[in-house]
DNA sequence: ATAAGATTGTTGCATTTGCAACATGTATTT
DNA sequence: AAATACATGTTGCAAATGCAACAATCTTAT
């Protein structure tokens, strides 16, 4: 084969990370994750962002123990109960023992006056969602969010998570 | 109109947002990084995935001054200068003072040191270049930059980044 | 001309995050 | 039965990050 000669014309040629879908989608999650805060910061200060992450899924996913929810948020134990211990502080949800393989865990379930809480954070984000809608088409949606998905498919196969 | 029917509709069909675009893109993040981290762990000892990414971006930004460097990365100017310290401690990258409108400034250039381990980290990426290759089409992976830049270039025109 | 404001980089501090160790209790193995 | 390994949640500490204040210098306004 050519392996020689292609490495030679290879090192001419780097491979900019910067190039890299993996570092767009970092970076475009940056300007989300700026987005976000500056939202709150503004109209909900109730919650931070990652307490409404949080309380979403929590809403999302009845009755689910902290290491599935760190699980679905990607996010370690340790700050997952921290993050859970403020919104139980605030009322927006509870947590009760329960057993699961018969080993005793804590269950999450958000309160009515979270639900309330959800929903109007949700009304104000309605201007955002049409906003994307306009710039990006149902089809390029589709595409995108699929892309996304398959690109978590393959990392979970490579790396192990460990949460 | 049906403003009023509509809002009722609604109240009982909550938009959440782990559905949105923006949740994935985040969750698509946390999955990259995640994999970098264990990737520079087992491969790379003289990075970290951010001063990599730092180093890249001087490596295709010549002679560009450390509040630009910030801008691209979008990190703010403290972290930028520590990491470029950082960077300039281990012989990767030199800096200058120079002028901009008459202004102090500092001008950061790659070091032929750095390049070589650019270039060395580079060929590591290859596996990885390759597997998403697999997994996308390319033209799907081209709507998919595509759709993230839109949304990078709508956000910018909301939220001012101030760095 | 003096004052106010802008640009660039650094420093210090508070918050957030990540990671390892621990406590507790359960399965599994020997 | 004892030992080992696993699952869940908490605690403590180190590292990373964000943000505001500062120093130095230049531009603009009054």
């Amino acid at each position: 084969m050519n392996t020689k000669a292609n490495n030679e014309s290879k090192r001419k040629q780097i491979r900019h990370y910067t190039d890299s879908p993996s570092y767009e989608i970092d970076l475009t999650s940056k300007y989300c994750k700026a987005m976000l805060t500056q939202l709150f910061n503004r109209v909900c200060h109730e919650l931070n962002p990652e307490e409404f992450a949080m309380l979403d899924t929590v809403s999302c996913n009845k009755n689910m123990c902290q290491r599935d929810l760190a699980r679905l948020l990607l996010k370690d134990r340790a700050n997952t109960g921290r993050i859970l211990d403020s919104l139980e502080k605030k009322e927006y949800i509870v947590r009760h023992n329960d057993t699961k393989n018969n080993r005793l865990i804590r269950k999450v379930n958000i309160t009515p006056k979270g639900e309330i809480l959800l929903e109007q954070i949700s009304q104000k984000f309605e201007p955002f969602r049409e906003s994307i809608s306009k710039i990006i088409s149902d089809e390029d949606l589709t595409i995108l969010r699929a892309s996304l998905k398959k690109i978590r498919d393959a990392i979970k196969q490579i790396v192990d998570m460990q949460i």
